[in-house]
DNA sequence: ACCGCGCGGTACAACGTTGTACCAAGAAAC
DNA sequence: GTTTCTTGGTACAACGTTGTACCGCGCGGT
């Protein structure tokens, strides 16, 4: 069994207190009594008991990153720097993965490991407004992504500014039919906020928005991609360009078009949001929206660690993270 | 605040225990008497505090993951399953990013987050065997990677078997200076046993391996594949095929490839090992060494959950999970 | 009228830690 | 030589939960 304090005091003879002001460094305590707890303390390997701890002063030390799924390059690299961003406060961090399930979002909101986490990064993925209203659990909050309401702190980059720059890019390279992959109006904000960015690029340019050329899908991820560009191309007039959600469809996309036998970007030039690794190899490599990961997952632990420095009533706050368009070989030949 | 047991309590009209009895099903409660008290967990939104009940009988319901980088696609592909795999157990996984230092492994290994987790996955990158031999925390532990020495409930592919494989099919194509990044005998164990598969599969074939075809490297990224293909196409007899450590090197190196004119598999031939998704869709899509990543993250959590179920002292157990090649563009054009 | 028993429920201690209050002994101040 | 202060340390309660032991009541059997 593994020493707690009471061990150690009995060892070295001493109060129990005694051996916790050791530890934490907080009282006053002897050189000489000091060394000869720390000598008994190595000697049996004494940890402190987390979860006394909390129990104590309920904070635990961790928070936890709620994501739709952890296998998605773009929630991978976020949360590699969300953790390193939350060593520098001394946190843990726990992933919570959704499926993008509302059951299981619902869950995590209303607080499934409440007391075991001092705070939730939540990236939402189908939750409505009123879920959120709905939330009772007190956990502090800091949402990743789509202004839902205004509930809680927010870091994200502004989906509707992401997708009109990239449709814009494609305007610019003189295409006329473009193809929207993934987002689609009557999905969740993300989704719509996509959706419309694209939509908005196309009346301001002048061009007429086509049903057919949307082709929402429901898991944005490689196999999507491919899937959608047989139907495009199944079109008696297919598309000179496609504005796809994320980088995984784009991908898909890009496979699927050389399947095809189509050229990018001669015939068919492409765009993604992310900017994941894969993006920066493939081959043609991918012209994507590339939001700084850094800075979201810094300034969203950041406002945690406000929070839960006390300011837990003040008004939410909202961060939008700037993105830059880097262009590549799938738009710039 | 959040709401109490003795808050429950002492709105239904009923001791402490009795509520605890209705949360968790234990004793005996009248039906009256219990719906009254759901009534009031409902109205005061009662949830139970991790942190108490996990002092009280010692665990936490946490388990750690520690991996050298979540960004890494095979490790965040294998986290998503190892995190699927532990929900059927009520177990929240916690994931601790080594960064491969071996600083930080140390601490990992040392139970830097002992109490607050039941249980380790550890997928170690450069500890040695002391290391693992002078381990005093007693956290159960099941290693994902190579062997070091028996100290712990293992599992993983055979690496050395793995690319012995691989660089069998690369062999199998008729290909006589096939070229090894990533890899090197004097590495980790992981990267010992995939330098040695690979030499080991050449000497069989009677090829005569040449050291100026290794190009060891110490990250296992795109960035790295670019630049092992650089130098491997300076030679004055470049290779005419690649075993690359990872897939991610792969990627890199087919990018690095073609923009080097050389073409994939007619001039050099690819092969990686993981599968990521990446894999599938990239151009040319990826041969790849396919670990069974489903089995390994069950059997891992399983081995886990055997040992917190008591068998804490049997000896450490093995388990090999299976592997296949998936031949795909990169080596059969 | 008494015993035994199942039912519904309570009281208490303990998990390991730490904040608060206190205390003994020696030093410094008058 | 009493008072006051500092130093080094202790005792106790409390955080929220749950396992163990116990208790009172009504009911059926003798």
């Amino acid at each position: 069994m593994a020493a707690t304090l009471s061990d150690v005091a009995a060892r070295a003879g001493v109060s129990i207190k005694t051996v916790s002001n050791v530890v934490n460094g907080t009282g006053r305590v002897g050189a000489e009594t000091r060394d000869r707890v720390e000598r008994v303390i190595e000697e049996l390997g004494y940890r402190p008991n987390v979860s006394a701890r909390n129990l104590r002063h309920g904070r635990s030390g961790v928070i936890a990153l709620a994501v739709p799924e952890i296998g998605n390059p773009y929630f991978a690299e976020l949360a590699e720097l969300v953790v390193k961003a939350a060593e520098g406060y001394g946190w843990t961090v726990l992933i919570d993965q959704t499926d993008a399930d509302p059951d299981r979002e619902r869950l995590v909101l209303q607080g499934i490991r409440s007391h075991l986490i001092d705070g939730l990064l939540f990236v939402p993925g189908r939750l409505s407004a009123d879920d959120f209203a709905a939330r009772t659990d007190t956990t502090p909050m800091v949402l990743l992504g789509e202004r839902l309401t205004r509930v809680a702190d927010r870091v994200a980059i502004d989906s509707y500014a992401a997708a009109r720059a990239a449709t814009e890019h494609l305007i610019d390279l003189g295409r006329t039919r473009i193809a929207a992959i993934g987002a689609t109006a009557s999905g969740d904000a993300v989704s719509r906020g996509r959706y419309e960015g694209y939509h908005d690029a196309l009346v301001a340019a002048g061009h007429r928005p086509s049903a057919r050329l949307v082709v929402p899908q429901r898991r944005w991820r490689h196999e999507s991609g491919v899937e959608a560009v047989g139907r495009l191309l199944a079109l008696s007039r297919p598309p000179d360009a496609l504005f796809c959600s994320n980088d995984l469809l784009a991908h898909g996309a890009l496979r699927a078009l050389h399947d095809h036998g189509v050229r990018v970007p001669d015939d068919i030039a492409v765009v993604g949001i992310d900017d994941i690794a894969e993006s920066r190899f493939s081959r043609p490599s991918l012209t994507s929206v590339a939001p700084d990961k850094r800075h979201i997952a810094e300034t969203a632990v950041g406002l945690l660690a406000d929070r839960l420095k006390g300011s837990f009533s003040s008004a939410p706050r909202e961060f939008i993270a700037g993105f830059h368009l880097e262009v590549r070989e799938s738009t710039e030949g």
